[in-house]
DNA sequence: GTTAGCACTCACGCTAAAAGAGTGCTAACG
DNA sequence: CGTTAGCACTCTTTTAGCGTGAGTGCTAAC
């Protein structure tokens, strides 16, 4: 749907105007926010027809209008002012995600929550999705008589650790069998390989060794399992009251979703654009209609692996706020490869 | 202040009631909550004493009463009944935290997200205290030419790991050199006694080696850091929203205060009992002057070594709570001193 | 196509009145 | 003297009425 240009101008007023003030607009305001020279009247009239098609609309008979979803939408899609970022704010970005030696979660989970802060929304991030990743490097580390410790090492630089038990006492026999069985078994493999099937003809093949083996076997399975699961890093959950009002009766559910991981990870690996966003209804979460969602993925050597976004109003800063997600999320990307590079 | 024992009968229904309810009760609602043979009048003449005294207090002339501070204080102190645990609720705790093979971090993390669904509360635990904790043991990964994996595993069962760098290729006497440090100089060192000064003069005392061996050690002493900082857990903060009014304006300033750890486990940390209940205003924290905090202990191998606890409105439910985190809290501290003890 | 003008709608704020809940006090009672 | 019935009183809450103002939609003229 083509709108002509003095539509389009008064629908980016009235949605710039109601994400900065939350109140209704109506055609007087509209005239001093405009630089235009038409009367109250013609506003309205172009008003009515926005609303007819379906971009704004009114809470009641006698108010101003403001943006529908679809009206933020074409605003997004057509409108928006996309402006290239201030150097100050990419210095801030810069500076607030910078950690050094860290590994790839807590990257990210300080980069959600130096999202949330900059954006007052609640911000999430996954963790580089397993899917491509092999198992670089398993090692064994005796603690006890009966316990060890087996750490797992990912090629996307995942390290994930466990410590477990043997029913027998450990002898450098069992554990040299263990390593020849990473050796030949593990290393190497991609982590989605790693099913009960896989395992089961494994044990199988092992014959007398398999009681013995048994616990090392299944941990590292477990561990491979763990650090294949993308992890969801959240950030200012708090956020979400300083916008109660726009949430309404949803408050509570949008915070509930936003504890449980799963959806969350659904949400933010939906959308295979280079980023996304998603206004209120849009996306299939219920718990989300009135809520919208600004992500963007980020590469590690060129491959989307996992993904950045923040949680808002459905009145969410567009203009402002997507270019620093993408940012944010870009640099995110840079780091994460540069730390798994740098061997 | 010794109460009659028909004011602590009043009293006790006024917090009953007014828990229950969340709103001023009246002579004439206790009269039939009451198994008591007077009259709404001398029911009224007994409230206006316990007013008095600084126990109860009305939001308005013409309202019921609602308990203070004190009121509740007195409550739990004197009137609660304490009665056992159910068996059912028994069973259901335990089923609820229990995870095998788990690290101290998940099992604690799980406590507090199972104590927040159950409770409807807001729930924080700290991981055990590395005060005491020792360096039981340090492996090196080698995983590139230049990076290799420290694994660090504490007496208090912790594992921490991370990823360093090298200035120069790693080679085998690099590696000898790294474990006869760790041998002479970490194994069986508590962790506070990792300090910089210590460092200096480990670093002094390895003369030409020092240059390449840096790196290392000082990532040994980050994770020494890492090890002995206790961690806060957190669990269902959108169950703040469910006591929204109860919390007033301090709603927000409470969702803040929870994400910040450190004052959390200064919280935690402040009381020597075994279990701990904070009404309103009696913890310094003025985020919480709305709330409650129950708190308890647990230990390991008989030490006092973290704590677990649910923060919610000054009303809460404290008879049925109290019982319940203290079960769930020693629990879990058995939970953590078997996965400990079972080399 | 644009604009001035005007009637109309409806939320909002204010006031007044009525309803309701609950108290405190007083006087009588056992 | 503690207890109780009765009652006046207080203060919130609800309801209704009414003007005000913001903002619209429509019509007729430009």
């Amino acid at each position: 749907m083509e709108l002509s240009q003095r539509k389009e101008k008064i629908l980016a007023a009235v949605v710039e105007h109601y994400i900065k003030t939350g109140e209704p607009v109506g055609s007087k305001t509209l005239l001093s926010a405009l630089d235009i020279t038409v009367s109250s009247a013609t506003i309205r009239n172009e008003m009515a027809e926005l609303a007819a098609l379906g971009y704004l609309e009114q809470p009641h008979t006698s108010a101003g209008r403001i943006p529908t979803n679809e009206g933020y939408r074409y605003y997004v899609d057509n409108l928006m002012g996309v402006r290239p970022l201030d150097e100050s704010v990419k210095r801030r970005i810069e500076a607030g995600i910078s950690l050094k030696n860290a590994s790839p979660e807590a990257i990210l989970a300080k980069a959600s929550e130096f999202l949330a802060d900059m954006t007052d929304c609640a911000a999430v991030s996954t963790t580089p999705s397993g899917e491509n990743a092999t198992i670089k490097r398993i090692e064994f580390v005796p603690v006890g008589t009966r316990t060890g410790m087996i750490v797992l090492l990912t090629s996307t630089g995942v390290i994930k650790s466990k410590v477990c038990r043997s029913d027998v006492d450990l002898n450098s026999s069992m554990i040299e069998k263990f390593y020849n069985i990473v050796k030949s078994s593990f290393l190497g493999l991609p982590l989605d390989d790693i099913d009960t099937a896989t395992l089961q003809t494994l044990v199988a093949s092992m014959g007398a060794d398999a009681l013995t083996m048994i616990p090392f076997v299944s941990a590292v399975s477990e561990l491979a399992q763990e650090a294949m699961r993308t992890m969801v890093m959240l950030g200012g959950q708090s956020n979400i009251l300083r916008y109660r009002e726009d949430y309404g009766t949803t408050a509570y559910e949008l915070m509930d979703f936003l504890r449980r991981g799963e959806p969350i990870s659904q949400l933010l690996a939906n959308s295979k654009e280079d980023f996304d966003v998603k206004i209120g209804g849009e996306n299939k979460f219920k718990q989300l209609e009135n809520s919208s969602v600004i992500m963007a993925h980020y590469n590690i050597d060129g491959d989307n692996r996992g993904s950045i976004g923040i949680i808002g109003p459905t009145r969410i800063d567009y203009a402002s706020l997507i270019p620093s997600v993408r940012y944010l999320t870009d640099l995110v990307g840079e780091l994460l490869t540069q730390t798994l590079n740098e061997d």
